[in-house]
DNA sequence: CTACGTACGTA
DNA sequence: GTACGTACGTAGG
């Protein structure tokens, strides 16, 4: 959200066109490889409230302040871009697959870092530029070419070996870092050969970081001599016989076509297609606010005033309370404080444990009183408010509504809280309590117009230098986006505590209250109070007295505050920042955009469906009831298990824990295969069966869905839980729509109701067995990750490394079983289960067990040392470092401690694949927009899935780009060892689609 | 009206 | 054997 806000000014920048002239100087930056050795050379530098680190980015800022201000006249750049690396794949692994192949991932702390220099830059208003399938180089090198073509002056702000090729008249290097010039002096220096020469010497010696392999003995001294004495590469490969030295001269001979391979690698393409033009580089001033907005939020005080200087504005105020500086200065003056803060960048901080203790001291210190609270009903009060919150930098922001689903919600006030203890509660919707129904229209209270107070909340509630923190903000978020308010930037208190705790407890409101603060929260049916009468659905929050109202709401936004302060130290100290900035927040901007787009349904289409269904089951009934010879009611289990086992005493009836006799549709089925049964009970129960299906279909979908279509747009608005699994997978609610049929050919008949608007079509795009390919991965076995690399049937290789029997002609019950167990496997297989699954003794499905571990002792192995890993932790981790905790996990209860043993199991292979998604649905709308798919939007996740609709006429270039980004989405923090692999298909309904 | 168990839809 | 959400019947308030 954020980002759009700077994306747009820097758009609106790039409107005036600057051609190259002489005199004209270009500045190219590589900001691939200044994030690298910034990170590496700087000393670390973390942001004071919250432990993220930010040295990268500061050095970054520091060095492109200096650029754009700094440099003399003469060398003052009339255009500027930086320029960054796309993804890992580029052209060069086509010529030589093992290019980089060997570069470790960036380390953790770099990683958050990357999107930030991408806003840094933007924020400066100043070019952003990468290109899919090239490195950064290569678009250096042409821009270059172009600039010096049109008679301009380049710099490249670099101190990459590999660009030194490109110094020559009008092209010079600089150093960032060292504030070093590199000229053709300095590149003889390095490489003891002019620029022109150096891809000869680099051909010869290769570069073992790069995995660009050169001639085996040779490196830059002995290559530079050998270039210098004949002339170029070819030249001395071409007489390399001539060559005194035998040992030299033999590896010449023997690696002469890899010497040329790697002078393919190191060559920089000079005519790469570019995307954005030179002409449109031009210097731009950067846009005040959004500038020193980000360095705020940065937290870089001494670089924020020094900036704001240089641009001749009003240095804003630091962010009021980094956790550790109030640490300090407690009892010093304000003015000493600030003057503290001003020194924050120096400030080393507390240790991470010590941040944590201020920030729960600093939550607990006053007691929740309810009675303090404040309610606004004029401009002059909130207003007031407003420039209290951005005066502390931070504001706890919560939302009163007519409904739990936001797409539907209507607002009916605002709470904000600026510090514990001190909130208030703006009432907008409020319509008094409704004795009448007319909605007690006379007794409204006197409230703030809506529009007034909004007006005066959007700048605090878009302001990029404000942090906003709600807890689900999500919710409030997609409120406010139907108001027309982007609330941005934002923290979420649940999704903290989501990345801190998931498994310890829920992340509800009132848990993280009880458990964070020992606190009851006054709960909505308390505040609402038992009014006689009133039905409890007609009862909404508009229609609660202000005093009520108040206490309800201002308390949800100071607990939440206080949360914050208590919950946000800890993400560094626990080491799950990454996870929080790379998995948790950025995805909520995405799932607002999801839910407020739905998804279209044929009403028709449902009706249709069920009155047919209502047909087939009143037949089915009929039928039941002709059998039994009496009537009993379908739908109860209980009736139906005393029917079956007790009047008609048939045999094989189990009962469920409490003494029912358990009647579950794949016990029924066996026992309608049951040889011995008379036709007429195996009739009975297959009739029960297909009833069961058919009233399960109508009752859960063809009846229940139509009520969410939105009347005015024909859609239906899922609602997406960011944190209830344990897993990290998301759920869908109101209506759930990731269980949506599909298995059967009455089931999937629903799906044809998911249609695609006029003109539009939709696109399914679908992991193909990514939890066995994690699984592959992770536990490392060779045979499963040859047979994904070959492309092979995974359970059909399975089936045959178990039991012998060649892929080709394998019967289906045999691929059948190797599917269970596969399966089995991720679920932390035991013989019980599998025998449940396959209809087959224990024995033997233990026997089963036994040979695939036989086959594959390195998943054994795995599962072992996973399970180790939980007991002596407490904890397990996704391949992102996700935790997932299972503090019971050693309870002495054996069958509970083997059912969280086979939880644990499953929670590193299910997580790390809904990590995946999660990564690429957060840049799936950056990589739609920059396909310029504009038609595009993502409608649905369904765990291995994600749904979009799109014009007809995009549909193939939107596959294209779905799988590119949903394939490459765990890159670069982790590149599974295994190929992934997305299945994609358009259609005009979901059923055709998937 | 709520809480729980059972059954069943999905990955 | 993992992870979910919803509908329904039933027991108890």
């Amino acid at each position: 959200m954020q980002q759009n806000k700077i994306e747009q000014s820097s758009v609106v920048g790039a409107a005036e066109l600057v051609p190259i002239v002489k005199g004209s100087h270009v500045y190219l930056v590589d900001g691939s490889g200044y994030i690298f050795r910034a990170f590496h050379a700087l000393p670390p530098l973390t942001r004071p409230s919250d432990g993220l680190p930010v040295g990268a980015v500061h050095g970054f800022c520091a060095m492109l302040w200096k650029l754009l201000r700094e440099s003399k006249a003469s060398e003052a750049p009339t255009h500027i871009a930086v320029i960054f690396d796309a993804g890992r794949e580029t052209f060069r692994n086509d010529i030589y697959p093992k290019y980089k192949a060997h570069r470790p991932p960036p380390p953790e702390e770099l990683l958050p870092q990357f999107p930030l220099i991408r806003d840094a830059v933007k924020a400066f208003n100043v070019a952003c530029i990468e290109l899919d399938r090239y490195e950064a180089d290569d678009l250096i090198a042409t821009y270059a070419r172009e600039a010096v073509n049109a008679g301009g002056d380049v710099t490249i702000v670099s101190s990459d070996k590999d660009l030194m090729q490109l110094v020559r008249p009008g092209v010079t290097m600089f150093d960032g870092m060292k504030a070093k010039r590199i000229g053709r002096d300095e590149v003889i220096e390095k490489f003891g050969v002019p620029p022109e020469k150096v891809i000869d010497v680099q051909a010869l010696s290769g570069d073992s970081v790069d995995n660009v392999p050169g001639v085996p003995g040779i490196g830059i001294k002995t290559a530079a001599e050998l270039i210098s004495t004949y002339g170029d590469l070819d030249t001395l490969l071409a007489r390399a016989g001539e060559i005194k030295q035998p040992k030299r001269r033999e590896k010449l001979i023997e690696f002469a076509e890899q010497a040329r391979i790697s002078r393919q690698l190191v060559l920089l393409k000079e005519d790469v297609p570019l995307e954005i033009a030179i002409d449109a580089l031009g210097v731009r001033d950067p846009e005040v606010d959004a500038l020193l907005g980000f360095l705020r939020a940065m937290e870089f005080s001494t670089l924020t005033k020094r900036i704001a200087e240089g641009l001749g504005a009003e240095a804003p105020p630091p962010l009021a309370i980094s956790v550790g500086a109030s640490l300090k200065s407690k009892a010093q003056s304000t003015s000493d404080k600030i003057e503290a803060l001003a020194e924050e960048e120096a400030f080393e901080g507390a240790t991470p444990a010590a941040a944590v203790a201020a920030g729960t001291a600093i939550a607990r210190a006053k007691a929740i009183d309810r009675s303090k609270y404040e309610t606004i009903t004029t401009r002059t009060r909130l207003e007031e408010w407003v420039r209290k919150a951005g005066q502390t930098g931070y504001v706890a922001f919560d939302t009163e509504t007519t409904d739990l689903d936001a797409t539907r919600a209507d607002l009916v006030g605002i709470s904000l809280a600026v510090a514990p203890g001190e909130a208030c509660y703006v009432p907008l919707g409020h319509t008094g309590p409704s004795n009448d129904l007319f909605g007690g229209a006379d007794n409204r209270p006197p409230q703030l117009p809506i529009t007034e107070a909004l007006d005066v909340l959007r700048p605090l509630l878009e302001d990029p230098s404000v942090l906003k923190i709600g807890q689900n903000i999500k919710y409030d978020a997609l409120v406010m986006k139907r108001y027309g308010i982007d609330v941005t930037p934002f923290d979420d208190t649940m999704l903290i505590s989501y990345a801190l705790d998931g498994g310890r407890n829920a992340h509800g409101m009132d848990v993280l209250a009880e458990r964070h603060l020992g606190h009851a929260c006054m709960t909505f049916a308390q505040a609402m109070g038992q009014a006689p009468g009133a039905k409890k659905s007609e009862k909404t929050f508009a229609a609660m007295p202000l005093d009520k109202a108040t206490e309800y709401a201002a308390e949800d936004a100071d607990v939440t505050l206080r949360l914050w302060k208590v919950l946000k130290p800890r993400l560094a100290a626990e080491h799950v920042t990454t996870v929080y900035e790379m998995l948790e927040r950025p995805l909520v901007p995405v799932i607002v955009a999801m839910e407020h787009a739905g998804i279209k349904v044929d009403r028709d289409i449902l009706a249709r469906l069920s009155s047919a269904f209502a047909q087939r089951a009143v037949r089915l009934e009929e039928e039941i009831n002709g059998l039994v010879g009496h009537k009993f009611n379908l739908g109860s289990p209980k009736q139906l298990g005393e029917l079956l086992f007790d009047r008609l005493k048939l045999p094989g009836g189990k009962k469920t824990k409490s003494g029912q006799w358990e009647t579950r549709a794949n016990l029924l089925d066996e026992l309608a295969a049951n040889e011995e049964l008379d036709g007429d009970a195996r009739r009975l129960i297959n009739t029960m069966l297909e009833w069961r299906q058919i009233s399960k279909l109508r009752s859960t979908y063809t009846d229940a869905l139509p009520e969410f279509i939105d009347p005015s747009t024909g859609r239906i608005h899922t609602s997406y839980a960011l944190a209830s699994t344990t897993t990290g997978r998301l759920a869908s609610s109101d209506p759930n729509l990731q269980n949506i049929p599909i298995r059967t050919k009455e089931g999937r008949e629903i799906r044809t109701a998911f249609i695609a608007d006029k003109g539009m079509k939709l696109v399914s795009a679908d992991y193909s067995q990514i939890e066995l390919r994690v699984l592959a991965h992770v536990a490392d076995i060779p045979q499963l990750k040859k047979a994904f690399a070959d492309g092979l049937d995974i359970h059909a290789m399975t089936a045959s490394e178990m039991f012998g029997v060649p892929v080709k002609d394998m019967p289906g019950e045999v691929r059948r079983r190797a599917k269970a167990i596969n399966f089995g496997i991720i679920y932390g297989i035991s013989p019980f289960g599998l025998a449940n699954q396959l209809s087959i003794s224990r024995e033997e499905a233990s026997d089963y067990i036994k040979t695939y571990f036989q086959r594959f002792p390195g998943i054994r192995d795995y599962m072992e040392a996973t399970k180790k890993h939980a007991h002596a932790h407490g904890h397990v981790e996704t391949i992102f470092g996700r935790k997932i905790h299972y503090p019971e996990i050693n309870t002495k209860n054996p069958s509970m401690r083997g059912f969280l043993e086979r939880a644990a199991i499953n929670a590193p292979i299910q997580g790390s694949a809904a990590d995946i998604i999660r990564r690429a649905m957060i840049r799936m709308p950056g990589a739609i927009e920059k396909a310029k798919l504009d038609s595009a939007r993502m409608l649905l996740q369904v765990h291995d899935e994600l749904v979009f609709e799109v014009a007809e006429a995009d549909a193939q270039k939107l596959i294209d780009v779905a799988r590119r980004v949903m394939e490459t989405a765990g890159e670069p923090a982790v590149k599974l060892s295994v190929p992934i692999h997305v299945d994609a298909k358009a259609a005009y309904n979901w059923d055709e689609a998937h």
